[in-house]
DNA sequence: AGCACGCCGACT
DNA sequence: GTCGGCGTGCTC
């Protein structure tokens, strides 16, 4: 036995780690400088060594003395994460199942996790030499003035107190933006330390929004965190706001799990986008927990959309969210786009655009002004195929076709499945019968680019997808490119079709949408609503001026009848979720249910089958709804065989209870299989 | 999840 | 004889 000095103190600390087992970790510590709760800890984990957060300091522990490994050293160079922020992600491990230390500790930037002392102090030297970019491209400008609709929302956002959830019900181009950045004004300037939390759906609306609070508020440091950043930025920003010295955060979904300390205001843009929900690890809604975190902090939430979600329009109707309306267009005199359904039976289109879509393209690029097309659909062609013996370019891993890809050299050009890593060159003549006429099937954006190429061979033409703006910064820069009134028709995916703001753009062109209409998945139409809204939205932004064109959209399609998209062409989003709830609500489905859906995954269908039969037999409360297990959608990925089984109940707390119990169980079955459950599934 | 241990099949 | 497949068990 060593002598241990006076001064030493012994505790126990109850440590957070990150990995997939469902407790807390004790550990010993000696030392003189008592250690708190919000600390990291540097330790060792089995063989290995891992950082961890300190949960809980106490004089003993459960564990035998024996097995207690002793801490190696206490971060006390990071300043501490809060009792709240612990507390935050307390409630999204349980609410989503899963253990804390894998929800804390990725929050954290992993420069501040390093297993090395001088790594970690390395960066956090940096963040203090190296000052936040800020590179205003304007002078700072006067807010402008705000139309009625407008003014009412700031005010009464800003005099809310204590927690409210608000959803900004406004039209697309109705200045929403805007309500943001003055709401923001009053409660900068009327409380000197506050924190503005403001969430977008996609790293790419980052660089606008970004300018323009930079522009608006130059004085001020502007924490931006999202997952396209390098470590190093990721850490001063990450540092920036947990500091608070970041007055202003703005973030993708990933920012809600941010140390603020002090946070005083939450906005959601586009609150219905369904990118806010993680769809792999932890699967938070980044939206959800918002509102939990202003509920939290007793702190308002503004949730922004043109379409929000059923969701939240149920929480307006029962009057648990209020709801601010703006009705019209920002910019005097702008207009909603004419809405026109072209229908495909009487308009055969030609290289997937009607007559009545190129004679208005035509028109655009006559005027110089700006046109949009929209598929949502990346590539060449989907598929590739051959007449003669009905072969068709299948993913030998996964169930789901091979789609065609087109590059700049011809000996580029691939089959690419875009569910798993798998490409092939593409094959010469038919695998199968050796026919060498095989024909891609379908239109992809990149054969829409080319066919636009040769019938308007004078126009410039972009095309923005994930394809064309794989190199970081790329996509900025093509949008930029736009912005600055260098491209004549812009081509492009849900890239595209969220959040910018073209000022010269007159005409929306909607290539083929008709392929949601009739799916399984009971979110399929209001996405596609969503959708079609948000890129119609792009359209007539600007004042309607003498000699230019009215605003318009065209959707092609084969059912220009159905009820969809005859409230689509009236803009009545409130009729559209009206219908829907009413539906919602005769079938039993979400918003007036709760879901959670466990899949699993195996080699063998029936292996992953029989999981689930297992997991349904356990003892279930009445209040649980158990459906039988079915394949997914999406039957085979990466060679992997996978089924998913439903569970529902009428109230959150019993399916959460529920939850809490049945898991554990889950991983006691025999053969093991690899599973996973998510709460509130947006994909079934 | 990692990482080790341990027990069977096919290679130099 | 050993290299390596993946089933099983453990992590304070």
């Amino acid at each position: 036995m060593k002598k241990i000095p006076k001064l030493q103190i012994e505790k126990i600390l109850q440590i957070a780690l990150d990995t997939p087992l469902n407790q807390f970790f004790d550990y010993l510590w000696r030392g003189e400088e008592l250690p708190k709760v919000g600390q990291f800890a540097l330790l060792t984990f089995g063989r290995r060594e891992m950082v961890g957060l300190i949960v809980d300091v106490k004089s003993d522990s459960e564990v035998p003395r024996d097995k207690l490994k002793s801490i190696i050293a206490i971060r006390d160079q990071l300043p501490v994460v809060s009792s709240e922020w612990i507390d935050l992600c307390r409630f999204a491990a349980e609410y989503y199942q899963r253990p804390l230390g894998e929800v804390a500790l990725p929050s954290i930037p992993k420069n501040c996790r390093a297993l090395k002392t001088t790594a970690l102090d390395k960066a956090l030297k940096k963040e203090f030499r190296k000052p936040l970019v800020a590179h205003i491209d304007q002078e700072k400008n006067e807010p402008p003035q705000l139309n009625a609709a407008q003014q009412l929302a700031v005010q009464e956002i800003v005099e809310a107190e204590g927690y409210t959830a608000t959803l900004l019900f406004g039209v697309t181009g109705s200045g929403k933006t805007e309500v943001y950045l003055q709401v923001a004004a009053q409660l900068l300037a009327r409380n000197s330390s506050a924190q503005i939390l403001i969430l977008v759906p996609e790293i790419n609306l980052t660089p606008q929004l970004q300018g323009n609070l930079q522009t608006r508020f130059p004085e001020l440091i502007i924490a931006v965190l999202h997952s396209g950043m390098s470590e190093g930025d990721r850490t001063r920003h990450w540092l920036a706001a947990h500091s608070g010295k970041a007055r202003l955060i703005l973030g993708t979904r990933l920012a809600i799990l941010a140390s603020l300390p002090t946070l005083k205001l939450i906005i959601v843009d586009e609150e219905h986008d369904p990118s806010y929900k993680q769809q792999d690890g932890l699967r938070y809604s980044a939206r959800d927990l918002a509102i939990w975190r202003a509920k939290q902090l007793n702190i308002p939430v503004v949730l922004g959309s043109a379409t929000p979600s059923l969701e939240t329009w149920q929480h307006t109707n029962s009057r648990r969210y209020s709801k601010l309306c703006l009705p019209n267009r920002a910019v005097n005199s702008a207009v909603l786009p004419a809405m026109r359904l072209i229908d495909l039976a009487k308009d055969k289109a030609q290289y997937g655009l009607t007559s009545a879509l190129m004679s208005a393209l035509k028109s655009r690029l006559q005027k110089g002004e700006q046109s949009l097309l929209y598929l949502n659909r990346r590539g060449y062609a989907p598929v590739l195929a051959c007449e003669a013996c009905g072969w068709m370019s299948n993913c030998t891993r996964c169930s789901s076709n091979l789609v065609l890809h087109k590059s700049e050299s011809k000996s580029g050009h691939r089959l690419r499945c875009h569910h798993c890593s798998f490409e092939l060159p593409i094959p010469q003549s038919c695998p199968t019968c050796g026919n060498a006429d095989i024909q891609p099937l379908g239109r992809g954006t990149q054969r829409i680019e080319e066919h636009l190429h040769l019938i308007f061979p004078e126009a410039r033409i972009s095309r923005i997808d994930a394809d064309s703006t794989r190199l970081k910064g790329s996509a900025q820069a093509a949008f930029e490119t736009v912005h600055r009134g260098e491209v004549d028709i812009l081509i492009g995916t849900q890239m595209v079709a969220k959040g910018h703001d073209f000022k010269n753009l007159t005409l929306v062109g909607i290539i083929n949408p008709d392929s949601a209409l009739f799916t399984q998945d009971f979110r399929a139409s209001e996405r596609l609503f969503a959708q079609l809204m948000q890129v119609s939205g792009r359209a007539g932004r600007a004042a309607q001026k003498e000699g230019v064109s009215p605003s318009e959209v065209f959707i092609q399609t084969r059912y220009p009848q159905h009820p969809l998209y005859q409230t689509l062409k009236n803009h009545d989003y409130p009729r559209f979720a009206q219908e829907c709830l009413k539906e919602r609500q005769q079938a039993d489905l979400p918003p007036f249910i709760f879901q959670a859906l466990l899949r699993a995954e195996a080699k063998e269908l029936h292996m992953a089958i029989a999981f689930l039969k297992q997991a349904a037999t356990i003892d279930m409360p009445e209040d649980i709804f158990v459906h039988d297990p079915i394949p997914m959608s999406l039957m085979k990925m990466a060679n992997l065989e996978r089924a998913q089984l439903l569970i529902e109940s009428r109230s959150r707390t019993s399916l959460q209870t529920f939850l809490k119990k049945w898991l554990p169980q889950l991983s006691n079955f025999k053969p093991r299989i690899s599973w996973s459950l998510e709460v509130d599934p947006v994909d079934i």
